[in-house]
DNA sequence: CAGGCGAAGATTGTATAAAGTTTCGCCTGT
DNA sequence: ACAGGCGAAACTTTATACAATCTTCGCCTG
C-alpha cells in the first residue's frame, strides 16, 4: 500500500538501469560524498556502472530536475551549489507543504505505519549514538519523506523529495555548527503527535522543526550569488 | 529582476532546439490540440522539428517529469491522462500554494507588474468576446504562471508550472459543462486585490476561485485508477 | 618576466545505426 | 466459423561514431 504509485510497472524505479544511475548518484550527494561544484563527468559515471553515456545522461538529466545537479551547456555536468536564495525559498516552501502533509499523515495512521516510523526512529538514534554523520544526514533526510510517503499524496511527496534533497545540500554548504543535521528528538515529538492523531500538534512541531534547521544556517543577507571566494579568501 | 534565476546564461530556455519542441507540445497540449491518451511518436515529433530523436526524446522526457506525458516502457510517450485522483491530489495543492502566492505577490507589486497584469486580463477577455477556446484555455492558465513570476519565488513558480499544465489536461477531461476554463471576472477581482496590496483579500480570491474551478468537475468518488472502460462502455 | 595568442587534448552535443520488444495481421488447426 | 499461435512490421531502447565546443598548456612576444 505504500509504494504503489502506478498501476502498471511501468516505472520499477530500482530495475531499469538509468534507476540505478539516478539513486547511485542521489545517494552520494545526500550523504555528502560527492561536495557542491563536483564535476559528474559522463565518461567517468559510465564506466563506474558500465553503461553507454545516453544512460548516464539521462540519468544526469533528472537529478537536474530534481535540483541536486545543474548542467552548464559544453561543459558538463556538477553538483548543484544552490545560493543562500535558494536555500531561504527552499524552507520556505518546506514550512508551507510540511505541516500540512503531517496533517494528512495523522489521518492515515495504521499499525504498520507506526511500525515504521519508530523503526525509522530507531535507525536514526543508532547511527547517531555510532556517530555515522552520513548515515544521520540520509536518515534524517528520510524520515520527512516517510511521513510524505504517508500521507498518500502523490504531488506532495514529489515536491518534497526535491526539496528534501536540496535541503541536504544547503545544510552541507551553510551549516554554522557541526550539529546534527535534524534533530532526532524532534522527530520523535512528530511521531508522537501522529500517533495521538493530534494534527495541531504535528503541525506545530513540524514547523518548529523546520524553523530551527533554518535558524542554524548562515545565510548571508545581500542576494550574494556564487563567487564565494572573496569571502572566505577575504585577502 | 524577474526572469534571473540563473546568474549564468545556461538555459536560455527557448534557444536550443530541445527547448523549442518541448515548449511546442507543451503549448499543443496545453491549448487542448492535444487530447489525453494522444500517441507521441519519436520519429512524428523529430519530422515536425527538424530534430532527430534524441533531442525529442530528451524533450518528452521533460515533460514527463511536468506531468503532462506519460512514457510507458518499450511502448512510448503519450499525452497523460490524470486521474480523478490525480485531478483532487493537484487542486489541493494549488489551493495550499497559490493562496501563498499572491501574498507574495502583494508584495511586489509594481507599476510595470500591474501593466503586465491589466495586459493579460485584456488579452483574456478579447480571447472570451471572440469565443476563441483554446485562447481562453491557454490565457487563464498564464494568469495564475503570472502571478507566481510575480511572487519572485522561483520554487512556487516551478511547482505552480507544473499544476497549472496538469489542470489544464483535468479540465479538459472532466468538466461538466463547457463552461469558460476559468472565470475572468475572478481574474480581475484578484488583480484588483493585489493593486491595493490586500493581501488577505487576495489570499480569498484565490482560494475561491480555485474552488470553484473544481467544484465545476466531476470527480467520480471512487479510487478510480484508469481503464475507464467498463464505465463507459458499461455492458 | 608578465601577458596574450594558439594549438592540442578532452568533453559534451548530436546524429545514426544496431538490438530488443511489443503489437497486429494472418494463417492454420480444430 | 472460431480460437490459438506464428511471423513480420514498427517502435522504442541502447550503443557507437562523428562534429562542435571549451579548457588547458606551451610558446611566443613585448
Amino acid at each position: 500500500m505504500a509504494a504503489k504509485t502506478r498501476p502498471k510497472p511501468d516505472t520499477p524505479d530500482a530495475s531499469d538501469r538509468v534507476s540505478r544511475i539516478r539513486e547511485g548518484v542521489t545517494a552520494a550527494i545526500l550523504e555528502h560524498r560527492l561536495l557542491p561544484g563536483t564535476k559528474l563527468g559522463e565518461d567517468e559515471i559510465g564506466e563506474i556502472y558500465g553503461a553507454s553515456r545516453t544512460l548516464v545522461r539521462t540519468a544526469l538529466q533528472q537529478l537536474v530536475h530534481e535540483g541536486i545537479v545543474s548542467i552548464e551547456k559544453n561543459r558538463g555536468a556538477f553538483v548543484a551549489r544552490p545560493t543562500p536564495a535558494d536555500a531561504r525559498e527552499v524552507f520556505e516552501a518546506r514550512r508551507l507543504i510540511e505541516p500540512t502533509i503531517v496533517d494528512r499523515a495523522c489521518e492515515a495512521v495504521s499499525p504498520a505505519w507506526l511500525d515504521r516510523l519508530r523503526h525509522h526512529l530507531a535507525e536514526e538514534r543508532e547511527a547517531e549514538l555510532r556517530g555515522d554523520a552520513r548515515a544521520s544526514v540520509r536518515l534524517s533526510g528520510e524520515f520527512h519523506r516517510l511521513v510524505a510517503e504517508m500521507s498518500g499524496h502523490s504531488i506532495y511527496l514529489g515536491f518534497l523529495k526535491e526539496l528534501i534533497a536540496r535541503s541536504s545540500l544547503i545544510i552541507l554548504l551553510y551549516r554554522r555548527h557541526d550539529t546534527p543535521a535534524c534533530g532526532t528528538d524532534h522527530h520523535a515529538g512528530i511521531v508522537a503527535a501522529i500517533r495521538k492523531r493530534d494534527k495541531a500538534a504535528a503541525r506545530a512541531q513540524m514547523l518548529s522543526h523546520l524553523t530551527e534547521i533554518e535558524a542554524e544556517l548562515f545565510l548571508k543577507d545581500p542576494a550574494a550569488d556564487e563567487t564565494r571566494l572573496a569571502d572566505v579568501l577575504g585577502a
